[in-house]
DNA sequence: TCCGCTAATCTTGTATGGTAGATGCATTCT
DNA sequence: AGAATGCATCTACCATACAAGATTAGCGGA
């Protein structure tokens, strides 16, 4: 029951149907899912060590606030593990090309049919698999959890992707990565990754509640 | 007393004094700290989040035993965020020469001293400082999760320490950044962090029982 | 002796009552 | 009228009791 909690709590903080700020008591949750106050509680553990909420004693728990600081680091953390997996991947391509390459074909048809749910899903699947071809999927899980972050910056952003530069950047690094270009590949990743930057600052003047 | 808990159970479990493959049952855990089973329970769920304990419901929780692929990835993990720090670090050296000559002559001094605790501590502190001086400092609170896993390890092979090896690493580091030297820095990052790999078969051998 | 079933006894999970602390409002005193 | 103080009412926290599943020991039969 407590898991279920989890992850009913975790959706509804992504998709900002909780939004930042907001306060949610125990007793109100235990209330909303007809369970008692101690699996809440429970669930309430769980998530603000993952950065969702935060517990202050005696008081009441929120739901975090979107630190730009910490958005920021997050970055910095991908950035750097996807680097090197990249970088791996480029200089042992294997099957990566053929991979790749059908991965990117069905984002274009993601694209073509405005499916942007897709899209987002075959996004992430992209990056994971990349993981998966350097031999580090468990890192990817690593980045899951601090991408949740950036996940409710980005779905404040719904609707403006840009979903033929992802792809197209996609292409470049899948490309560098087939002719085994260590630099390329790592230049085309850096400047993929590159592109939330724009998205944050441009969110945060357009949702300036919804940061600290 | 539930945070307390969680720092005291962490403790035994870094230093060995909880086994991987210990069962601990909340029970006795609360009975050992006279506290009820709620708080233990709580420090139960932090620590499996953390990777330290396994709950199996209805059955018991234990000390879960080290895995060995997640060691590499945790290596893999630390090596691609500080590749990434030491990169920043030597771009923009700044203060870190005279920062870090500080901090490597304290470390000859814990050396000489055969003060090998204060050394380790010290040993952490360097790569924290360069963390810090890369603006990226809440970056290594995400290293220092994951070194729990390797710090299990490095407490199996306490007094091989050879730290005179780590110093002259740790002054080659030094070097390359305060010279600016971005490729040469990395490159004495990576073999720095790279001499884990022979403690980890070592110690797999020696102790096969705390691995899966 | 060996196999199988049953019941006692572990375990974690859940529900509920009571406690201490923090907040905000109302009342009271200056 | 303004400010300070006391109180009602929130909150998360802890302790206890109960429930349900899993393991194991012991007993009985073949």
């Amino acid at each position: 029951m407590a898991l279920r909690v989890v992850g009913a709590l975790r959706d509804d903080i992504v998709t900002m149907a909780l939004k930042p700020g907001d306060v949610i008591s125990e007793s109100d949750i235990a209330g909303r899912y007809g369970v008692s106050r101690q699996p809440v509680r429970e669930a309430f553990i769980r998530l603000a060590q993952q950065g969702l909420l935060l517990i202050r004693p005696k008081r009441a728990t929120v739901v975090k606030k979107i630190s730009p600081e910490g958005v920021r680091q997050s970055r910095f953390i991908r950035e750097s593990i996807e680097v090197e997996i990249i970088r791996r991947v480029a200089s042992h391509p294997g099957e990566a090309k053929a991979v790749l390459g059908e991965l990117i074909a069905e984002q274009e048809a993601a694209s073509n049919a405005n499916d942007s749910r897709r899209f987002h899903t075959l996004d992430e699947l992209f990056h994971r698999t990349l993981a998966r071809l350097a031999g580090v999927e468990y890192a990817w899980q690593l980045i899951d959890d601090h991408k949740m972050q950036l996940d409710r910056v980005r779905y404040l952003t719904l609707g403006v992707s840009s979903s033929q530069v992802a792809i197209s950047e996609h292409k470049a690094i899948a490309a560098a990565v087939a002719d085994g270009d260590v630099a390329g590949a790592e230049a085309a990743m850096r400047s993929h990754l590159a592109r939330a930057e724009v998205l944050l600052t441009q969110t945060i003047d357009d949702h300036p509640d919804y940061f600290e």
